[in-house]
DNA sequence: AAGTTATTAAACACTTTGTTGGTTATTTAT
DNA sequence: ATAAATAACCAACAAAGTGTTTAATAACTT
């Protein structure tokens, strides 16, 4: 075994909170590698030895917390859309309460479309084949469009929570979420 | 005047449009000062003249949008919230339309997040005051958020609508939307 | 057409990056 | 508990990029 030396592990997690850490008072790109280095008590030699440079440490970094989520997302069996939509509201919030320092370190450096990015991999193909099979939904609307729509509303609130935690407590934000998210058009 | 100076304006232009095209190829990070100075013709040392570094060329870049944008605001006096909403998304996506290249350059940077604060910077003050004057709308949900929610939600499917102009034309997209946005509760 | 001022060119010190070779310390597995 | 393996450390390095200075040249304004 060579990925699970303690070492490895060790230097790892100190370099990675080193960086959350002081991505929550500078610019991403004001850190240097050697500041990331002092902070963490680690080389800079070594540094070098496990990641490519400060770019390749933030993408690891994101990596760990796409994969964290997926997996909580897999748990989401709702099948219609709405219940769906809900699950994932829930879903998204209490991952980002669990790593609010992360989330708070990327909102901090305007990263939020790094987010965006990643989870529309993480569900869009899975929302869109949720959407092809609910005959409630109003079908003029393009399933991309009713996606794009839907992600960008639940990161900018969930974005703006993270400063206003003290505001307004998550179910407060789920609610009004779920209040909010477009409809089907039952009617038609 | 020294502003209105010819040299001074046709330089600033080239290197605002060298540093647009760069980043359509290649991360903000990734082009250097002199990266852009060769593109645009410029000599280094009058880049410095000019500016501090690459983030104040592309922060000023940025606020020339924001102040288009603002200018192009200005004439949207519809007082009902759903009215104004609608009139503010037909006017955003006018405005990305226009300035493409730029809003194209930022959205594969993964910048959007500073459309974002852009964009709240200039409606927030504005949105907040009118909804407090609509009668129509869900007092159980706060202005905040409610503001938030749109706004995430519009850049994000206008920032799609970039890769995928021959897609949708503009009309459809705005007409999309305005179906989207959450619906005053009239019933209540 | 004269005076002003932006641009250019070359050279500079400084910071940060990413790498290398040799040594020390820690971990793993026997 | 100890030996073998290997991760972390240290010092030194070349290379690249930054931001500034000086003096000469070119372009614009009135």
């Amino acid at each position: 075994m060579e990925k699970d030396d303690l070492r490895i592990v060790k230097t790892k997690k100190a370099l990675y909170n080193a960086l959350i850490n002081m991505m929550k008072e500078k610019t991403f790109e004001e850190i240097k590698v050697s500041d990331i280095c002092n902070k963490a008590l680690v080389n800079r030699t070594t540094f070098y030895a496990h990641f490519e440079d400060k770019y390749s440490l933030l993408s690891n970094l994101l990596d760990n917390l796409k994969k964290s989520f997926t997996s909580e997302l897999e748990k989401n069996k709702y099948s219609t859309s709405k219940e769906y939509y809900i699950e994932l509201i829930k879903i998204f919030l209490t991952h980002i309460e669990k790593e609010r320092d992360t989330y708070l370190a990327i909102a901090i450096n305007n990263r939020n479309s790094i987010l965006t990015d990643m989870i529309n991999d993480v569900i869009d193909n899975d929302v869109i084949t949720k959407l092809k099979n609910d005959e409630n939904l109003d079908a003029t609307i393009p399933k991309d469009i009713i996606s794009k729509f839907f992600i960008g509303a639940v990161i900018n609130v969930g974005m703006y929570w993270l400063y206003n935690s003290d505001k307004y407590t998550k179910e407060e934000v789920i609610n009004y979420l779920i209040e909010l998210i477009p409809n089907e058009k039952t009617s038609k």
